[in-house]
DNA sequence: TGTACATCAGTGAACGCGCGTTCACTGATGTAC
DNA sequence: TGTACATCAGTGAACGCGCGTTCACTGATGTAC
């Protein structure tokens, strides 16, 4: 047995992991296989020695980009400010750092015109991923029940994704501003403020 | 001068409305020229005698695809209900109908993950295409001043945008129906609820 | 009014390029002796 | 311990296909006489 097991699993995952920030930032059209590769250290002809074709990476891709999603934005906006973590969770992904950074932001509204003409497998990756996140912000957004939580977080997160999304869309930078901002204001003013 | 004037507009005006269904539908990137043409029932090469390029036509198919937005959500919305136009709005906008049929549809949540990365012009018509449905919104959007109600009508579009966005990305049924059914209420209660 | 003509919207073959995928190969590596 | 060997991750040329674009053409049309 050449190379040892953990060295190909090692380059499978640094394929995977530059190729999901490649696809948050050019789209998943927007990148060819040489390119994935090249960000690799890689030529474009092993790339078929660790995928059965480009579909199979944007799944794993779609799977891991949100799981960085999520870390990137609960878990550390947590950490950083537990006393009121929506609100910092809310001034985290509706900033310009996140507008301006699509490679490293979340996968949601890099990725969800795409997602919805993908294949199932690649679906069902950011459809767990979309569970994953929601559940995360469920824990902190207001309601009585289980159920009323789990709805503020679904809106919220909606909200969230459309604002960055439109922002990064629209072509002039006030607007895409006050996007931001006025989108910032009012999800902190309505879900965040009795932290 | 053979044929009348009328005639070549009227083709590029059937050429440009059919495609920018199709973009809706398929993206921009998931039709191509001779799929364009077919549509206008016409052959792939008598493109170049209507646009310079195919960027060029997704410049003025984004453009009018926004105005026909405007018309399918806001003008239609307040003559079928006059007295609550903003319950109207977004009753029709977070819909499941909404959400099944791109094509006809918002150009917003369709092509906002697309314009990002498309040309000047694309992005230019398409921005003013935003700020005409935002200006709209904001007649019927809840504010003090002029601002507020544009803040509330951006945080809306945000919100709607992003709601129907999701809704066709995940694979879900149950989880899709929820985030529209959510966001609905949500945006019902919180801008609608003292027309 | 009828006919020859010039125009140009629309046709369809062809070109070149980029991309996903395949394949014969190579050379670094761990193992067996 | 040192060496021959088998493996297989990674290489890079090649293939085929779809797409945007070009171009020589055609035939329906309005106009001039």
């Amino acid at each position: 047995v050449p190379y040892t097991e953990s060295h190909k699993a090692r380059t499978h995952a640094r394929i995977v992991e530059s190729a999901s920030r490649a696809f948050r930032e050019h789209g998943v059209d927007g990148v060819c296989i040489a390119d994935l590769m090249r960000a690799a250290n890689l030529t474009h002809g092993g790339f078929y020695a660790h995928f059965r074709s480009k579909t199979a990476l944007v799944a794993e891709a779609a799977s891991r980009g949100m799981q960085e999603s999520r870390r990137a934005f609960l878990a550390s906006a947590e950490e950083a400010n537990p006393k009121a973590p929506l609100r910092e969770i809310i001034r985290r992904y509706v900033s310009r750092q996140h507008r301006d950074d699509a490679a490293t932001g979340c996968a949601m509204p890099a990725l969800v015109g795409e997602i919805a003409r993908e294949s199932d497998d690649v679906r069902h990756a950011f459809t767990a991923g979309v569970e994953d996140i929601v559940g995360g912000l469920a824990a902190y957004t207001p309601g009585e029940t289980t159920e009323e939580r789990r709805d503020a977080a679904l809106v919220l997160a909606a909200g969230m994704v459309g604002a960055v999304a439109l922002a990064r869309a629209v072509d002039d930078p006030e607007l895409s501003d006050r996007i931001l901002l006025a989108t910032r204001r009012y999800f902190t003013a309505a879900m965040a403020e009795t932290e």
